[in-house]
DNA sequence: GATGAATGAGACTTCATTCAT
DNA sequence: AATGAATGAAGTCTCATTCAT
C-alpha cells in the first residue's frame, strides 16, 4: 500500500472503515463469486489484512455480517411494500412487491450476488431464515387474502406460491446478470398481468 | 488372449474405474455441496488419491467432466422431448418438457446439485454453453412456433421465455430440495395449465 | 529439502516417521525452550510441514503426545521402583527412587526439558495429572509407611513431602543443566543420607 | 514555576506512569503465565498501547525491566538478611534467609511468577546473573562460614548448596501456588530444624 | 505525551498434486 | 495401474510495533 492511500485511510472515521471493509468485501464478492480471500478484501478496501481483523473476528463473521445486513435491508423493503399496499388488490400488491425487489436488488447488487441468493448460504451461521423464506411467507399471506377476496382461482392455490417464488427468483437472476447501470424494462407490471390473465390466446 | 482383447479388457476396466470415480464424486458433491476434497472422492470411490490422477489430470478436469456429462445427458433428454412432441400444441410440449426435466433431474440428482444448476459454473472451464442455455434455446423455438400458430398471446412474447425459464429453475429447485425417493405431485401439468389460463378468478 | 534426505525419508517406515517427528520435536524443544515452531520441527525431522499434519492433527496434539509419552514413561519407572523396593527401609526406597529418576531423566532429557517439568503444562490439554503429582503421591505413601514403621520422626511429617519434592525437583534441575554425556556424582545416596541424619555437626 | 521544577514534575509523573505499567504487566503475568500480550498490559494499566512504547522501547525491554527490578529488590532483601545475621549461627541465618525470601515473594508474587523463577529466563537479555545465582552465592558463603565454625558436618559439604537451593526453590513454588492472602505455616523454622537434625527416628 | 487504528511479518493449517514403491 | 505418504503453496489469523492525530 502506498503512503497516500494509507493517509486517506487514517483520516477516515472508524465507523466508515468498517463500512468501507464491508463495501470492499461486497465488491470482491461481485468480482470473484467464490474463493473470496481476505487478502483481496483488504486490498480492495485499501487496508492491511490485520485491519480486517480489527473489525471482524474472523472471515466467517465478516461474511455473516454481509449476509445479515442484506437480509435486514431486504426485510425492511418487503415490510414497507406490505404496509404500502395494505388492502389493495393482489395484482397491485404483487406488482409493488416486484418493483420493490428490483429497487432493492439494484441497490445491493454486490452483496446479493454471493450465492446468498436463494438458499441458506452455508457461509451463514446465523441461524436466521434466508431471505427467500421471508419473501415466501409474505407472498403466502398475500395469496390467502386474495383467495378470500375471490381474486384468484382457488384450484391452483397449491402452485401459486411456487410460481410467484419462481418469478421472484427470476427477478433476482435478471438483476444479477444485468451490468451495473443497465436500463431494464418494466418486468413487474407485465409479469403480474401475465400471471393473472394467462398466456392462452383468446 | 490376444493383445487386442486384453487391451479392450483394460479399457473396459479402466472405464469402470473412471465411472466409479465420477459416481463417487457425484455422491460427495451431493453430501457436501462445497469444499469437495479429492481425498473424500477417493474414499467414496474406494480408491487411492493417486488413482484419481490416473484418470483425471486435475481436480478441475474431474469437475468439468461431471458438469459436461450432465449437460450431455440433459441435452439428450431435451432433444428427445423435442423430437417426441414435434408438431404438438405448446401446452403439450411444455408439459412434456417439464416432465422430461423432472425425470432427468431425479436420475442425476447428485451431479445437478453442485451449483451447476443454472449458471456457467466457475468450475466449468470448458467454454461449453451451460445447460440452462440449451433449455432456453429450445423453449424459445417452441414459443415462436406457438406464436406462429396463434396459440399464445403475442403481447407477452417478451416475457414468455423468462417465465418459462423461471418455471424450469423452480423445477430444478424443487427436485434439489426433495429427499431421495420422495413422491412429488404432478407439477408439470398444473404449471402449464396455470401458465396458459392465468390466475384471475372468473 | 534435498533429494537425498527425501529419499531417505521415503524409505523410512510409517511408524518410524511418527517417531522421527517426535524425536525431532524433542530436539527442537531442547534447543529452543519456547517458541517451538512447526517449521523447525519439520526441518529437524527432514520432512515438509504438511507431513507433520499427516501424523498429528495440530501443534497442540504433537505437544500433548510428547508430554504424555514422557509422563507414561516416567510413571512406568516410578511404579517399577515402587515394586522393586516393596518392604524395604525408607532410605533404600528413596535412594532407589532418586536413582530411578536420574536414569529416566537422562534417557528423556529433551522431552523433559520443555517446561513440562513440574507443573501441569499449559500446553497439555489432556487433563492427566502432571508427572510431579504422580511422584508426590508415591512419596507420600512411602513416607506414611516409614512413619508406621517408626523409621522417621513423626514431628516433621508435615514437611517431609515438601522436602522430598524439593529434592526431586532439584534432581530434575541438575539433569536439565547437565550437558549430554556429563558424568554425575551419586547424588542419590548422599541426599538420602543427609536427609536421614541431618546436617548438624555432632 | 521554573523550568527545573516543571521538568522534575514531568519526570515524576512519567515515572509513575512507568511504575503503573510495570505493575500492570506484573498483574497480567500473574494472571496469564505465558502469552503476555502488550494489549493486555495496556488495558490493565489503563493506558493505550502506544504509551507502553513511550516508556519501553520494546516488549523485551519491558520484560527485562521487570525481571531486573525483581532481581534488584531480591538482592537488597538478601543483603539485608546477610547484614542482619552477621556472626550468628547457621541455623538462625538460614531461618532468617528463608523468612526473608517468604516476605519478598509475598510482596513480589506477580513478578516472580513469570517463570523468571530460577533460570536465566530466555526473556531476560540483560546478561545479568539470575536471582538464584545471587542466592546461591550467599548460601555458599554462609555454609563455608558454618563449616569453619564446625556447625555442620563436613562430609556433606558437596551437597549442602544443592539441598538449600532445593529448599529455596520449594519456597518459591509454595508461594507461587498459594492464593493471595492465604495464611502459611512457619515453614522456615521447621525446614531448618529438619535440615540440621535429620529425619532419622532416634 | 497519550492515543489506538493500522500495519504486516510470521505462525498455524489445509489440501491439490506428485512420485517412489 | 494403484497406492498413499510427502510435499509446499496458499490461505487464515495474531500481535508487537508504528505513527498521524
Amino acid at each position: 500500500m502506498n503512503k497516500t492511500s494509507k493517509n486517506q485511510l487514517r483520516t477516515r472515521l472508524k465507523e466508515s472503515t468498517r463500512e468501507a471493509i464491508l463495501e470492499a468485501a461486497a465488491a470482491v464478492i461481485l468480482k470473484t463469486k467464490t474463493d473470496i480471500r481476505m487478502e483481496d478484501i483488504a486490498a480492495e478496501a485499501g487496508v492491511a489484512i490485520g485491519t480486517l481483523y480489527n473489525y471482524f473476528t474472523s472471515r466467517q463473521e465478516l461474511m455473516d455480517t454481509i449476509t445479515q445486513k442484506r437480509r435486514s435491508a431486504a426485510e425492511a423493503y418487503i415490510r414497507q411494500s406490505q404496509a404500502d399496499t395494505e388492502g389493495m388488490q393482489i395484482s397491485s400488491r404483487l406488482r409493488h412487491l416486484f418493483q420493490t425487489l428490483f429497487k432493492f436488488l439494484e441497490k445491493h447488487r454486490a452483496v446479493t450476488h454471493h450465492s446468498l441468493t436463494f438458499k441458506l448460504s452455508q457461509d451463514d451461521a446465523s441461524g436466521q431464515p434466508p431471505l427467500i423464506a421471508i419473501v415466501n411467507e409474505y407472498v403466502l399471506d398475500l395469496l390467502q387474502t386474495a383467495l378470500q377476496h375471490q381474486e384468484i382461482r382457488p384450484e391452483y392455490m397449491d402452485i401459486y406460491p411456487l410460481v410467484i417464488s419462481a418469478y421472484i427468483k427470476e427477478i433476482f437472476a435478471i438483476v444479477a446478470e444485468q451490468e451495473e447501470g443497465d436500463k431494464m424494462p418494466d418486468y413487474s407490471t407485465r409479469l403480474v398481468e401475465l400471471f393473472m390473465k394467462g398466456a392462452q390466446a383468446s
